[in-house]
DNA sequence: CATATTTGTCAACGGTGTTGACATCGGCGC
DNA sequence: GCGCCGATGTCAACACCGTTGACAAATATG
């Protein structure tokens, strides 16, 4: 056995990117915190792209445990909200942005559980694939927008967005009426709040649609 | 007037971005493209993440020109597909998803477009931005997920979704059996089209819950 | 015990965004 | 036209970054 396993790396990067940030993450600051050579990491992931998407995976570490079982609305309702916050939590989601394909653990358990839910739901099989595709296109991108402002605290959160809603309110009244108009109703209340807004009326859609 | 101006920056830098992609952009390279010292770029632009910025929504130009007037739906479908389509074109796009607030004109005009065609449309002002807050997380959300491989040449792009199908028809049959059973229908058709499938999805559960 | 493989350390390469000092140029008041 | 001053471009440098190759120590294998 040695030192340093993946295992042990992945929860200290996990931690080391919760309290600086995805943009200031390196694998020098990752190697102070291990108390180890930075290029010692290089003997368990071939690249930080490669330790990022292990830490993504990580981070969905029992996601797919005690979902509802009342219905397959619920069941990935639950599911896409529980995949947004553990993203949201840790910042590492830039990297499951970078195109990858779904090859770790927790990744490849959620998406049989999608498949099997629809199914079960009666939809058909390409129908499946691209409701699939859909519930996991909002989750995943909502959650990339979300990230920056979510590992920000909360007072700061609300003040930038108090600023953008100023910057709406102070546009020319002529050119944009609506905006101007409806400046202190937008960013509504959390942006949890406002995924899963989107996220019901996608379902609505889907189950309309089957 | 100057050599250099916000103007020749954003293009030139368009320009080269087409070129290398968004990872190998750098600030250097763009002084190589300008016959200019990189640094010089300093002096429009405060930092590159603004000049992203710029970029981003110089490649938004004209995107709210001549769309649709037949309903409020057909109107904001082909607006996102063509917010998607610019932002896939240029893979700017990872500068959006940074989370800053849409203070540039286009991104305005898109949001002031957005806003009307939902009061138009009957919506109640809270249900309006709840509505405008859905279909945009969506539409650059997925552009996000879907930007690093768009801009492969269209044979690599078909080789990884290959690889991936047969990744997930791999895995043990017993574990995964809808994963493995439906391999070859994931990734159905284009990118596009399964945003496309997304997109119509949230607009019939938005029509509904009006 | 000897050997071979893995694992950690170190120095270094070529790159990055950004800053401050300096030179140069254009336009403006006199 | 002169002198000035701010805007613009150049240059060297700073503090980082991801990654590689050579070497040493430790560990596993025969």
């Amino acid at each position: 056995m040695s030192r340093l396993t993946p295992e042990i790396i992945v929860t200290a990067a996990i931690d080391v990117i919760g309290q600086v940030g995805f943009e200031q993450f390196s694998v020098r600051r990752l190697g102070e915190a291990l108390d180890a050579d930075p290029t010692a990491i290089y003997r368990h992931f071939r690249s930080k792209d490669e330790l990022l998407r292990a830490m993504g995976d990580h981070s969905l570490e029992g996601v797919v445990e005690g979902l509802p079982t009342t219905s397959w609305r619920d069941c990935i309702r639950e599911l896409c909200i529980r995949i947004r916050a553990a993203n949201l939590a840790k910042p590492v989601l830039a990297s499951l942005v970078r195109g990858a394909p779904p090859r770790h653990r927790n990744e490849l358990l959620i998406t049989e559980l999608i498949l099997a839910k629809l199914h079960e739901a009666g939809f058909e099989p390409s129908a499946i694939a691209d409701a699939y595709h859909a519930v996991i296109e909002l989750t995943i991108g909502s959650a990339a927008i979300d990230s920056p402002l979510a590992s920000l605290p909360a007072e700061e959160r609300d003040r930038i967005y108090a600023e953008w809603r100023s910057d709406y309110a102070a546009l020319d009244r002529r050119s944009f009426p609506h905006s101007t108009g409806m400046a202190r109703l937008l960013y509504p209340g959390t942006a949890d709040r406002r995924f899963a807004f989107a996220l019901d009326r996608l379902l609505d859609g889907l189950e309309t649609a089957r």
